[in-house]
DNA sequence: AAATATATTCATAAATTCTTAATATGTTGT
DNA sequence: ACAACATATTAAGAATTTATGAATATATTT
C-alpha cells in the first residue's frame, strides 16, 4: 500500500533520477513526460500526491494543477527551474501546495512531500501508531515491542518484518515479498536470509520459539501472523 | 502590563502615527528606525513581539527577522511597502508570522497583530515552554538547559537537536527526520553531521557521555531520548 | 583582522547486526 | 515410506552502522 505519486516532467534523466529515488523513499510512481499524459494518467491511476514541472511544452505545469485542482485536493509540489519567483506565487495561487526549485535534491522533495502529506494524516497517524495482536503490541513510532508488560529488543530489521506481517494479520508474505519492504528493493542477497530473521525474531516473541503461535510458516508459500496468536 | 512591542521603520512619519495608535491600543512601544538598532534594541528591551519593515538602508528586515529568529520565537510581523509578492514569502520562509502591505491601517496591524498573539498564548498554555525529562530541563523560550541546578550551555544546533527529541521522548528520530527539523530541508550535508552533534551533546547533558543514559542510539534507526533518564 | 565559537567532514576504531553456508529437520506428493 | 524439496538452526565472519578525535571550514565576536 505504498502511496502512489504522479511525477511530470519533460526531462527523462530527471525524471528517472526522481522516480529511483522516490521508490526507494516506498512510494509507487506513475510518470508523465508532458501535460497532456499527466492529465490522462491522473485520470486513470488516481495518485494521491503530485510533483508536477513548471516549464514543459505545450500544456504546462500551472495548467496541469489548475486542470487537477478543478477535480481533486491531492496534494501537489511543483517543480520549477526558473528562480524567478513570479512562478512560485502564481503557483501558489493556482492551488499547488508547494514548490522547490531546481537544482534540489531528492531528499528535500521527499522531506516536503512527507510534511505537506502529515497535515493531511495526523490524526490517522495516531491512531495507528500502536498494533497489538495476541499479547503482543508493536510501536510504530517508538519502535519498541512488548510481549505483555515486558519490553522486547529488536533489531531493526526484526523489528521491520515484525511490524509488515503484524499490519496485516492472516495475510502471507513470501520471502521475496518482504524483502522488498523491509531490506528494500536493491537487495541482492538470498531469500533465506528471511528465514535467518524469522528465526531470531521467534526467538525472542514466541513463548516457545519451536512451537510458534504468533509468526507462522506457510509451507512453500512465506510466512504470516495469527491474529490472537491461535 | 502592557504588552511590549519592537516596532521598526525608518519613515518617522509612519513610525510615529504607528506608534500612537499601538500605545492608544494598549501596548507599550519600544522603535527602531534601522536594522542595526533594532537588534539591539531586542536585545536590551525583549519585547514579546515586533512589526518590522522589510525596507531599510543597510540591514533590511529580513535580516533581522532572520537575527530574531535565531534566538527567539516572539511573534514577528513584516511591513512590506512592495505589493510584489516576493517580499512576503520569503519574509514567511525565513520565520516571520505575518505581512502586511503598505498602505495599511493601523487597524488592520493591530487585528493581525492580536491574532498572532492569540495562537502564540494559545500554544504555550497547551504545551509548556518547559520540557523536563529525568534531571534535565530545557525552556523553549529562553533556550536554556538546565541540569540539576546548573545551566548547561547548548550551541543552537544542539539546542535544536535536544528539543526534537524531548517533545517527543521515546519516539524515534532518523537523521533525516533531525536534519529536516534542525538543518532544514535544503541541507546538503551528510547525515553523519549529526552523529558529531549528538556526540557534543552528550558530553554535555549526560552524567557519563560513554553511558548515555537521556540520548539513546537505536541502531540501524536513529536517535531517541528516554523519558526518566531511565 | 584576529580570535573565538560553532559546524562539518574525515579517518579510523568499536560495536552491532546481517548474511551465509553447512547441516538438521520437516513437509509434500507419489 | 521414499524421494524431492522446503524450512529451521547454528555460528562465524562479512558488512554495516555508530562513536570518536582531529582536521577543516564556516560563522560570529571582539
Amino acid at each position: 500500500m505504498a502511496v502512489k505519486l504522479l511525477l511530470v516532467d519533460d526531462d527523462p534523466d530527471l525524471l528517472y533520477t526522481l522516480e529511483k529515488y522516490l521508490q526507494q523513499a516506498g512510494y509507487s510512481i506513475v510518470t508523465a513526460n508532458n501535460g497532456k499524459s499527466a492529465i490522462n494518467i491522473f485520470e486513470t491511476e488516481k495518485p494521491e500526491a503530485a510533483l508536477i514541472d513548471v516549464m514543459m511544452p505545450e500544456l504546462d505545469g500551472f495548467e496541469v494543477v489548475k486542470k487537477i485542482r478543478s477535480v481533486s485536493t491531492i496534494p501537489i509540489i511543483l517543480l520549477t527551474a526558473r528562480s524567478d519567483e513570479t512562478d512560485k506565487i502564481v503557483g501558489l495561487e493556482l492551488g499547488a501546495d508547494d514548490y522547490v526549485t531546481k537544482p534540489f535534491s531528492p531528499r528535500e522533495v521527499v522531506a516536503r512531500l512527507k510534511a505537506i502529506m502529515r497535515r493531511g494524516t495526523q490524526n490517522q497517524q495516531e491512531n495507528t501508531s500502536k498494533i497489538t495482536i495476541g499479547e503482543i503490541t508493536a510501536d510504530k513510532n517508538t519502535r519498541s515491542v512488548m510481549r505483555d508488560d515486558t519490553s522486547i529488543q529488536l533489531t531493526k530489521t526484526e523489528f521491520d518484518i515484525l511490524l509488515t506481517l503484524m499490519e496485516s494479520p492472516e495475510q502471507v508474505f513470501t520471502r521475496d515479498q518482504i524483502i522488498d519492504r523491509v531490506l528494500g528493493y536493491t537487495y541482492e542477497g538470498f531469500e533465506r536470509t528471511i528465514d535467518a530473521h524469522v528465526r531470531n525474531l521467534r526467538k525472542k516473541i514466541e513463548p516457545d520459539a519451536n512451537d510458534p503461535v504468533y509468526i507462522k510458516t506457510v509451507f512453500g508459500v512465506g510466512y504470516k501472523i495469527e491474529p490472537l496468536g491461535k
